[in-house]
DNA sequence: ATGGGTATTGTAAGCGTTTGCAAATTGTTT
DNA sequence: AAACAATTTGCAAACGCTTACAATACCCAT
């Protein structure tokens, strides 16, 4: 049982017999103590039950061991995974996380980069589908490092970790134009988004460049992210004459794939699905969903490790990572 | 364009020829200051781009607007959407969230509550399914306040927020037993855990003997709390004789439909399930999932106003509070 | 013993704010 | 114009810890 008023490093000094520097150097691992002043240190610590007081530590210091994580939402599964594997490689690193909800507002994103900063963050880590001029500029006035994880900004400055996207999206298409299919819808976010005109779209239209097939506009469509706007779009991708769709978030993936089948469609036989994110979402239903897999955990995970990096000042050779993706073909595609 | 190395209060005083403490005034919001003198300060401010340093004031003030949560996993749906709700409004009062995963493990949970006590935090939310009397102990050395969010703990000393969980699991139980079925299983966590014993369990037993059906042990089940565990469990169900059930978890309650669905049972016709928390899961499968509602975001953002109040020292009437929840018919019983 | 080098330990100046209390300024009242 | 009360400010001491730099202590070879 503690004592609720927690001593300081003056009262365990004080008891020891020794100044505030000492026991600041065996708190802090510093080797230059002697090892028997180093024990009676240690014991009095015990004692009393001190623990160091990480905001005083973190005025003299100047630094928090502490990172702000800047999301859209944790709710959504594929951010969630991200964050989960920048939790283990921060916690690993020990540093704790200060997390964000921004639901993509750039105003929210703004607001809590600024907040971060002043709280001292040693790093932050910034997720979203787009990073508007405001965001960067502020971004941009931070003294800490940023590391994009799971998101690209359109100058391609920031330190980041992603797949291919474009790669990814070539491959799930051509995947289904080698199924035979002609018509195949794509749906993501807003257009004005860089990841969906410059990585997305392109991508698509490489797939239908490399399979020769002319590229019609009426087959694009933009949603917002949940199962809702996946039932919504669902019957305009249907009278579009799509036979296919490749689907930019597995929400609206299951949305699709619930609205057609609730009308008769059978799927992959009448239409086939591809998804991007490949969370549990696609496991969990019948069929289960042909996803783009990405490795989402050890895109956290990694963004992370070059953010400890990049806090440590240790030169990094490349700062742009990509991660491997793959295609995992499940139930809403033939093949 | 603001300049890197920040301003600090001293130069904002210098440069307006006033001393810290009337800068710190304005800066708080204070009102002892004439409106001139606040208005230079103010533009002072805004030249030099000076944001106060957290760090400092949290030392200063011994407050650092910052709370602590302690989670199992973000990237479980029932507890990141908790999450959701005390970001919100922990945001709403100008607190940051310091988010710690555990994955109910209670030394990872020991250690969290005491880093976050080390880190200064004003309050902590704490979630997990079981409370250990390690974690127990710890909590009661820290001297900021805790309350439970969508956790009990077997003494019931302290603030939480629930639902009424017996209450809520008889409801289920009682509804399938009224469709017809006297051999209802049920699927929970660690009979060791209070929840599952002190509450889940009772809850079953209390809807049998209202409906006059002995209590059959062989129909209770423990699981993990995943999908793979539902595919598991579901074929000891069947064999167990049961005919319908009732699971703490969505993605087990999924496994355990796909798995009998996968086998040629017709759901709900030949058997019925009714799951406990109403995650996105339950409605992307077909049919959708019959669940026990809970008010999730909610006991996250209610858990969190409490906190506020504990903060503030202001007097809590009850501390023990149960959310409303609601039994939501859908496609996996028959009624 | 003595000198020199290395290993230990102590001193004290910050780190950027808040805040109780005192000093100064301004406004009222008579 | 003096006296007193409000209003506004400024002073300076914390807050709890880190960290150059200085001071001591200790060990070994001479």
């Amino acid at each position: 049982m503690q004592k609720k008023s927690s001593a300081t490093i003056y009262d365990v000094a004080h008891r020891v017999g020794v100044s505030l520097a000492t026991v600041s150097r065996v708190v802090n691992g510093n080797n230059n103590v002697r090892e028997s002043t180093k024990r009676k240190v240690l014991d009095a610590i015990e004692e009393l039950g001190y623990h160091p007081n990480a905001v005083a530590r973190g005025l003299a210091s100047k630094k928090t061991t502490t990172i702000g994580v800047v999301m859209p939402d944790v709710t959504d599964m594929y951010y969630s995974e991200l964050a989960r594997g920048i939790d283990d490689v921060a916690n690993m690193y020990h540093y704790d996380v200060l997390l964000t909800n921004t639901d993509e507002d750039p105003v929210r994103e703004t607001m809590a980069v600024n907040n971060l900063a002043s709280k001292q963050v040693d790093g932050i880590i910034f997720m979203g589908n787009e990073l508007e001029r405001e965001v960067l500029n502020t971004i941009a006035g931070v003294d800490a490092p940023v590391v994009l994880a799971g998101s690209v900004d359109g100058e391609g400055k920031l330190p980041s970790v992603n797949i291919d996207y474009v790669e990814a999206i070539k491959e799930a298409t051509t995947a289904v134009i080698k199924n035979g299919h002609d018509r195949v819808a794509i749906v993501t976010g807003p257009i004005t988004h860089a990841i969906n005109s410059l990585h997305r779209i392109v991508g698509y239209k490489a797939a239908l460049e490399d399979m020769q097939i002319a590229f019609d506009e009426t087959l694009l469509f933009a949603t917002h992210q949940d199962y809702a706007a996946g039932l919504q779009v669902a019957e305009k991708i249907v009278s579009a004459g799509a036979t296919a769709v490749i689907a930019y978030d597995d929400e609206v993936a299951v949305g699709i794939m619930n609205y057609l089948r609730d009308n008769g469609k059978r799927i992959p036989e009448d239409f086939e699905i591809i998804t991007s994110n490949d969370t549990k979402f696609t496991l969990v239903t019948r069929p289960e969903v042909t996803s783009i897999g990405q490795p989402k955990y050890d895109i956290g995970a990694v963004a992370m490790r070059m953010l400890t990096k990049l806090m440590n000042n240790e030169i990094i050779d490349d700062t742009q990572i990509k991660l491997p993706h793959t295609l995992e073909r499940r139930g809403t595609t033939r093949n």
